[in-house]
DNA sequence: ACCTGAACACCGTTCAAGT
DNA sequence: ACCTGAACACCGTTCAAGT
């Protein structure tokens, strides 16, 4: 039923899939030649990963010739011997309207929201301001790409859970990372590609028998929960503190829900 | 121990309250000789009291000769002989951040957040542009103090519960009306009354023996959780609909507190 | 027809010139 | 000393002028 509820195509591992991000990155220019990448331990603590896993991705890069591995400095885009291979620099790739969602997203993940504007997106893909206009209708438009875009990466590689608070809860994680890596996300309006998130985490309740409405309210209240603490993640503070705060709120409203479910549904 | 566990005054009965809303609003030009006050209903349903009640709101300015009522039109500031009395046209008082504050609370309030800009502010106030930094550093500050300003609004007029539960849920639904007044309100951080306002819900937990991690993480999941549904509720959709999911997610998740603070506090 | 440079109507804020 | 006009470095977007 749900968007979601049958992935099409294989989930490929985490560190793959991290691997195909940085990627992008780099072919998006966001990360351009000589500079650094994410190390292992930042990487293990942006995507919630081992450490281990987050040695995999760069592996991965590194036996792709895309990135080397600088002793003293870290691991750098491209090789001693030249510019990463795979996009000749003065070739501009024609624009398309899915290359600039990328690049805007790469731009406000790593420079803040404030810091994305039409001029300067244009500026970081070579194009004249008003190039953009022929593929975007606008900013507002723009912004709501993105949060599509980044609602639509697929996080859920494990198989989902059947049940339905375990259904909500990885939902709601996946939610809750996605708003951790990309932090003017929150800010951004729930785009449709939430919706079918949230429509793949009710279908057990739904299943079960949990009326229409309440679901429906479930639903929000949940996706809220997740997009609130987001924000006051955004404001500043100590995000260490309110990833404990998450996950104590998140056990307390699954909690709370299953008493209802429990009430309201015919049983186990 | 919390700012607001003894008020140092009584608070005044809610349509006196509201009354000494609008008499700001009127004082700081936000409405203006002629224009329309909100309706009995318009009040009844921003600030979610009895029509009977908004109805004496009306009552209270009419007796000052602040209003009129105009039949056919509704209740207009000024009299059928003239302007309101209390500020002559054409004598500015003197600036102040006060002043500043709550005209650009009220210009957010009426026009959203995007409309909110230094120059407009100081139009609004009849300022050049850079009289506004003799009073306040920057933007970013008078938005701080103007969500300071919000949240020091004392609603919380009957008496408080004693009980956590209660004294949570009340101050969940104060700040939840309070992003309902103030629909910028969710996007600007949360300031330092805020923390009076959790100090306040969370005394007797803490009185009741609740770990004061568990204190923390409850005040930021209980907060997070309104703003979320806040923020949502600014995207623009149906706020009915919200309501209802809010209340239905708040008894959620405070059901699910209750089990906690249950295993992990003394007894009774 | 397609593309885009210049222009318009804004911003927040600096700073030097006014009183 | 206090105040503020002009200016600076931005914005998003319109539109007419270019190819």
């Amino acid at each position: 039923m749900g968007v979601l509820e049958q992935p099409a195509a294989p989930a490929p591992a985490p560190y793959l899939r991290i691997a195909a991000e940085l990627r992008a990155r780099i072919a998006s220019g966001e990360i351009r030649a000589g500079e650094k990448v994410p190390s292992v331990r930042q990487i293990a603590q942006e995507w919630g990963i081992a450490t281990a896993t987050a040695g995999k991705v760069l592996s991965v890069l590194r036996a792709e010739g895309l990135v080397s591995a600088v002793p003293g400095v870290g691991t750098v885009v491209g090789t001693a011997t030249g510019p990463p291979p795979g996009r000749p620099d003065g070739a501009p790739r024609t624009l398309t309207r899915d290359h600039i969602v990328r690049t805007a997203v790469a731009l406000a993940d790593v420079h803040g929201a404030a810091a994305l504007s039409m001029r300067a997106l244009a500026a970081e893909l070579g194009v004249p301001p008003m190039a953009l206009y022929r593929h975007v209708p606008g900013k507002g438009e723009l912004v709501a790409l993105m949060a599509d875009a980044a609602f639509a990466e697929c996080g859920l590689t494990g198989r989902a859970p059947a049940g339905w608070r375990g259904r909500l809860e990885a939902a709601a994680r996946h939610q809750w990372a996605l708003y951790r890596r990309h932090p003017w996300l929150a800010g951004a309006g729930l785009p449709p590609a939430a919706a079918g998130l949230m429509e793949w985490a009710m279908a057990p309740a739904l299943r079960r028998g949990l009326e229409p409405a309440a679901v429906a309210r479930t639903a929000a209240a949940v996706t809220g929960y997740v997009r609130g603490m987001a924000v006051s993640l955004a404001d500043g503070p100590d995000a260490a503190a309110l990833d404990a705060a998450f996950a104590f709120g998140l056990a307390r409203l699954l909690d709370g829900l299953a008493v209802y479910v429990e009430q309201h549904t015919g049983g186990t």
